[in-house]
DNA sequence: CAGTTTGTTCAGTATATTTTGAACACTATG
DNA sequence: CATAGTGTTCAAAATATACTGAACAAACTG
């Protein structure tokens, strides 16, 4: 007999501790819980499992489980799967670790890596026309900047290559 | 002429946006804000800043700036330094990549690698003696998540190796 | 087409995180 | 040893973020 621990939910012992690790996961990549709670449902189910099943396995609400899904969709964390004979969407997790951690990149971190190099490119202008204290020590530490991007950019090729398929 | 955006505050036009550049860096790996706006203002200025020249600098608190220089000290990206005849602790911002990113590896991101094993431990031991709906296929996907950590784990070595000095 | 089923959106609410500032501890200094 | 200078802590306030649920849109069904 299990004992449920906080609000009741329909997982199990040993599904709840899987999905408590995701839920730490998610923390650590700044992602929502829910987002978390969602991959680890559908990583630990044995079959795909709709936005409702998933609503329900969890305890959370239609709308945390509609945008956690369409997260997860879109870096490739899970794939939606059709059904033949069902309207709903069926949903699994993609288990490929490269595939995740390259999606993630892609769309998590990319954007960033680009505004930055934006945004560097933006203080050199400002650098030509607006006085500073020091010019000479400036201009060295936004060439740092600079080179500092460029080897963040040459690091994910590289992981991808070593974490494999 | 220079305009002031928003609030008052002692730094330049190019001084802003570097902080800037940095307050989004915060951003990416998680850190409060004040945190990246402590690191942009010691990474742009040509001298050592005392906690007091920061806060003035930032237009921020006492509270925070003392605990952003804890933070940012805690991996690495400041170092104190001793300024003969003031009893003032100064601070320069480390500018080793290498330094920075492998402090915070160890700092911020090992903490959760741990105890992510330790979780993927207890779930096989809590798989030992709970029913499941399919052993076999949940005994797989444990052995996917440690899998996972072990690839997980050998990234840290390589991205350092990579990013050099 | 009226009614159902499924999924999305978004304003309002709840929660978590960060910041503030006042109280405190410690040390130096006259 | 009283006072001033420096840095820390932490409870309360401010802010940012995530979640909820009701309203909606779209697509099927009889």
């Amino acid at each position: 007999m299990e004992h449920s621990f906080g609000k009741e939910c329909a997982l199990g012992l040993v599904e709840r501790e899987v999905v408590e690790f995701f839920v730490r996961m998610a923390n650590v990549l700044n992602l929502p819980r829910s987002v978390g709670e969602i991959y680890g449902v559908l990583f630990v189910s044995s079959k795909p499992l709709c936005l409702d099943d998933c609503r329900a396995l969890l305890g959370i609400s239609k709308g945390s489980t509609s945008q956690g899904l369409r997260i997860l969709r879109s870096f490739g964390a899970i794939r939606t799967v059709y059904v033949p004979g069902d309207r709903k969407d069926y949903h699994i997790a993609e288990t490929s670790l490269r595939k995740i951690v390259s999606g993630f990149a892609k769309e998590q971190i990319q954007p960033h890596v680009v505004s930055g190099k934006e945004r560097v490119q933006r203080i050199r202008e400002l650098l030509e026309d607006h006085k500073v204290d020091n010019p000479d020590d400036m201009r060295e530490k936004i060439d740092m900047l600079e080179n500092w991007q460029k080897r963040a950019n040459s690091v994910l090729p590289l992981v991808l290559k070593l974490i494999g398929k």
